[in-house]
DNA sequence: ACGGCAAATGAGCAGCGTTTATATAATAAA
DNA sequence: TTTATTATATAAACGCTGCTCATTTGCCGT
């Protein structure tokens, strides 16, 4: 048939980009597939590729979004904590908390690797940084805004590659899978210890001091 | 043909396990295939799945090697230094180094999630464990000793899960690709700001404490 | 009413992992 | 030496994949 003017383009772009992600989250990367994304919401193949220029970019755009909800998780973790290191810890938890809950549309997140250049790559950085940002307002306030900005850029950096790590050993080795607080106390060894030993070294002239970024 | 006796069936899988590798270092986990690997060393598809029961399983093997690898690359990292706090360096030093060098094949190894059970995970399993231990027995000696067994393994879990996602930094958005050495000092910040808050918590009883592998 | 145009299709291409009947070469038996 | 057996290698086939494109369909303005 020809056009049938029941979905705007955008409307169908939101409705592969949901398809997309509920084939993720109950199948997994592999799950998922241009045809079957299609099916699922009423058209063709072809019809996909009239909207994203290749799976890559629908993947990308899942990607998107998952950083966008993963924001908000983070975010609304901090309502409850005052305290700068509790507040670190909040995040943390509820980072810990997405990844085990979303793993894996979390995992595609890190895993896939967008090909070439464009505007699409540079939305996704933004959102990474913004992310960032979370941990970074929090360092910055427990260090009493006595560091400068990309020093602890850096430091959140640093440490949230940690709590990262300690996320993917959750989900790859079912660390725990009765529910997911087993490894919150790892989570917050690691925060408790990087944060100690942060005041012992304040302006010390340390080889982290050199220009990195 | 029929038997040509060539090669043995360990030959074979020699030969399809180092393709493979070439392979993946040059083009990725996307440029692997069968039909690649296969003609690459000479034979047909079907005499891959003569040696290899699926394309998954030759992948865990890749990974198993990989494994190895890394292993004896950090072990030779440890011929220069004396202090544990500076072999730790080294050690990380020697895993970024390794993951940005071979990037392909350090990611596979952590992104491919071997499928059902079997002895060939418990084998990658064991190598991942020997790969700890290197760090944990610096941590081990850093402490003295007097930290008990399974809280120096979680301990190193919990610090390398920081070098991991360093390396993964590294990788991802190529961070000052012009000689690796610019996360290095992101690296021993985090790794000197975490053992300096270790000295302070000596039996303090804190979450950490508690049982959690 | 009809022409033009945008939307949607579905057949087709090359490649994928995997299976299997078949052909072949080396070996064992007669 | 000839024959039978067995292990090995193959090629074809199945159903899937991402992606393209000629073709058809239906709406909208003239």
């Amino acid at each position: 048939m020809g056009r049938r003017g029941e979905h705007s383009k955008s409307e169908i772009e939101n409705m592969a980009l949901e398809a997309a992600e509920r084939l993720i989250e109950t199948q997994g990367y592999s799950g998922l597939s241009a045809r079957k994304v299609a099916t699922a919401i009423g058209y063709t193949v072809g019809s996909l590729y009239f909207v994203f220029k290749n799976l890559d970019e629908l993947i990308q755009r899942v990607n998107g979004r998952t950083l966008d909800q993963l924001y908000m998780v983070l975010n609304d973790s901090l309502t409850e904590c005052r305290h700068p290191q509790d507040c670190l810890y909040a995040l943390g938890s509820a980072y810990i908390e997405y990844a085990s809950l979303h793993a894996h549309r979390w995992r595609m997140v890190f895993e896939h690797q967008p090909e070439g250049e464009g505007l699409l790559k540079e939305i996704y950085e933004d959102k990474v940084d913004r992310v960032y940002a979370l941990v970074e307002r929090q360092l910055a306030a427990l260090t009493l805004n006595r560091i400068p900005q990309d020093e602890i850029a850096l430091a959140a950096r640093a440490l949230w590659s940690g709590v990262h790590g300690i996320a993917i050993l959750r989900i790859n080795y079912q660390l725990q899978a009765d529910g997911q607080k087993s490894v919150l106390p790892l989570m917050e060894h690691l925060i408790s210890h990087y944060l100690a030993g942060f005041d012992l070294e304040q302006g010390d002239g340390d080889s982290f001091h050199q220009q990195v970024v």
